[in-house]
DNA sequence: AAGTGGTCTAGACCACGAA
DNA sequence: TCGTGGTCTAGACCACTTC
């Protein structure tokens, strides 16, 4: 997947600043431009395509921030030495997690309290002393066995409603992306053994090897949540698409 | 960490673009601009900021492609709903990775062969039969402990220059990013329970949870390296960061 | 000192799609 | 139909940096 063909999803006709980005890509990932080498100026490129100088700009903009080039005022533009291997993971719904793998997707609460949050909670939710949260134990489904257990806390300081919701039909984490618009979040992936709770939650043996994901959600400046999501190992995997980037 | 504080890196003084953008972001992270919002034409904020539309066109352009709003002609632009949760994933570079945490780094070859592919290992890496292939088996050291196992397959016919390396000294992983420019990856991982193998060289028991992460590199098309990297569970963690996104 | 990239302007034409 | 965003132009000024 280049760069170009993520910008121009299949569209037949790309426009000029496109072309220009995607030939540029090609001569540096086929190695024809190889790192170091300094690419034409903006003037020159320009005269090349028969086009303003900001249509070339547009184009090595984007390929400066996405780490393929390197700009430098006075001296021209450098294609850059590959650093980091840095990858985007996505981590879905779960729901839609599901449904992808062309399995049924259940929910089930095991339970709910609503409680002052301890020290330990205050502090990773950044709570004061006697802020109440919402405590929350649930398990999602494919087909018939247990695919995820889900662990949250919700600061019920920054979402009042969440005390008069039973979530017992639909999940925390849908629920709350549809009523906290746009949030930050934080996450941990650890790899760890199942403790007995989790063994007799997942309905595996204890000490499977589970992959743990922590994710800490901020908005507007306040923490909303915190959740663990712990996935059976050997049925879970996560999947990290490309992306070559500079560290 | 907001998309504006991400492209003005603490500059002192913000382009016009920047601000724009940055105005805007604050309003759809601060709720002020639910989704759905229809936030104002180019025309209006053009005026607002006494500017060019073009000015404006670019803050918008780079939020729609960062995913917070939609722009649909004829209509406006619009605050997205949030779905699928993203994170920005990063996998550094080993020696990097254990010198951020102030320990020293070692590298040992353990194992360094040369010789045909395998069925398996040519679907994977899209080979023809008869194709020849590095395989290398190697520890990475945090202090005196081992850090990571990695088994490495590079495909001859990619890297020719890989028959007369030793990796004694150098990890093929730096090796490799020093002399193939600009490649893809995918990423799998998973949690698993350490095998006699594993067990033996991570210097752990048998069974302890860790991290696998298969990565699987292109270069212009063609396959150039598979490689598993295994750290302890307990002593490893995936820092993810934040990254909301719309599906 | 000179040339580069960074930014911005005041226009323009077009395709698209909601009215 | 007609206004919106998408794209592009032919200029311009500036800061920076290397020469």
């Amino acid at each position: 997947m280049t760069l170009a063909s993520v910008l121009s999803r299949g569209d037949s006709a790309p426009s000029l600043h496109q072309r220009i980005l995607g030939d540029i890509e090609g001569r540096i990932l086929s190695g024809e431009w190889p790192p170091g080498h300094r690419i034409p100026f903006e003037m020159e490129l320009a005269a090349q395509y028969a086009c303003s100088r900001m249509t070339v700009n547009k184009a090595l903009s984007q390929l400066a921030k996405a780490g393929l080039i390197e700009r430098r005022k006075r001296s021209g533009s450098f294609v850059t030495q590959p650093h980091a291997q840095s990858a985007v993971l996505e981590i879905r719904d779960i729901k839609a997690e599901v449904q992808s793998l062309g399995m049924t997707y259940d929910y089930e609460l095991l339970a709910r309290a609503q409680r002052r949050a301890n020290a330990d909670e205050r502090e990773q939710l950044d709570l004061r002393a006697g802020s109440v949260v919402i405590d929350l134990q649930c398990r999602h489904f494919a087909g018939r066995r247990p695919f995820t257990y889900e662990e949250r806390l919700i600061n019920l300081a920054a979402v009042p409603e969440a005390a008069t919701q039973p979530f017992d039909k639909v999940a925390p984490g849908p629920w709350l992306i549809e009523r906290v618009p746009w949030s930050a979040a934080e996450h941990r992936i650890q790899a760890i053994g199942a403790d007995a709770e989790i063994a007799n939650v997942l309905e595996i043996s204890e000490g499977t090897p589970c992959l743990q994901i922590d994710r800490r959600t901020r908005m507007n400046g306040i923490y909303v949540t915190l959740v663990r999501l712990v996935y059976p190992g050997q049925t879970f995997e996560l999947i990290a698409n490309f992306a070559p980037m500079q560290s």
